[in-house]
DNA sequence: ACCGAAAATGAATATTTATTCAAAATGAAG
DNA sequence: CTTCATTTTGAATAAATATTCATTTTCGGT
């Protein structure tokens, strides 16, 4: 599925992000991002990356993924952000890209774009200091990107 | 009102224990245990509570109550949890009890009870390692236990 | 004890969230 | 490229939860 898992990644960013009040509002977001979806699936969505809604001094209700599963993803999270560190630049060549990283990170960086499985990306293949990526035909190099960015957020630093 | 306080303990109890999938159920459980509550005080107390419903492998959806969503809240119960460590024991006499502490710890728990502001307790005077505890009157020993325990979770050890 | 003011509550209702059911998309195998 | 099984999805609906509004209860000050 093309969205799936890009459009949980991004809903997920958007609760951490601690502002959200409500699946509807949430909703409007995911839209304006060019997320098709609709109150079901956004239900559902919610129930996969179990995240709950608890009370909230200010604002009278808030989005949030508690604890047990908030670790692991923290722990997660600071690894990507950690790796990302490792990125030097991309270049284009038809529909290859070249991912140059400090030495020894190409691998453990393609394995994380891997396991995201992005619907831009056929597949990659990692030496030590530099991945190539196969991208699908008719994506654009902003399209990989920008999926990239979703997969590792610290990246927009370098890319955007 | 006297019932509030035990009823909201009593709430987070049931949830602690881990098998509650609606409000409606534990709205049953509740009057089960003799409270008259309806689902529109269930709500509010929940929200008072901090209770939070999250996707669960087994059962559909389960009430938590989130240890540490807010950091503020996590640093506010930890400090507790600490206080409570210095209590010794809790003695009656007449509407009088006498609370034993660790040297120095006396006071910082009274703080703490008297911010909460339970129904049961008139007020405190604390020395260096005794709290004097002024009951209301018509409050019963366990009463006050219970609104103690409910101002410092980690009481119970000592006094369950 | 009596009187407001403030808090708590229930009934009804509005809002929000989960699920059902049918349709569409995807993937695997021939 | 078809076919069948599986997964994903939206629309409608059911179920669950929050809030409004009116009423009752509680509390503090006479």
């Amino acid at each position: 599925m093309k969205n799936r898992t890009k459009r949980q990644l991004a809903i997920k960013q958007a609760i951490l992000s601690g502002r959200i009040c409500s699946q509807d509002e949430l909703l409007r977001i995911m839209k304006d991002q060019g997320f098709e979806l609709t109150q079901a699936t956004m239900s559902r969505d919610m129930r996969i990356l179990k995240v709950a809604k608890v009370a909230d001094k200010t604002l009278g209700y808030v989005y949030v993924i508690p604890e047990g599963v908030a670790a692991e993803n923290h722990k997660e999270n600071s690894r990507i952000s950690f790796l990302a560190d490792g990125f030097r630049d991309i270049q284009f060549s038809g529909n290859l890209a070249v991912i140059r990283t400090m030495p020894g990170y190409a691998n453990s960086i393609a394995v994380v774009i891997d396991n995201a499985e992005p619907y831009e990306i056929l597949g990659t293949i990692a030496g030590d200091d530099t991945i190539l990526v196969i991208m699908r035909e008719g994506i654009s190099q902003s399209d990989l990107i920008n999926s990239l960015i979703l997969i590792m957020p610290s990246l927009e630093d370098k890319l955007g």
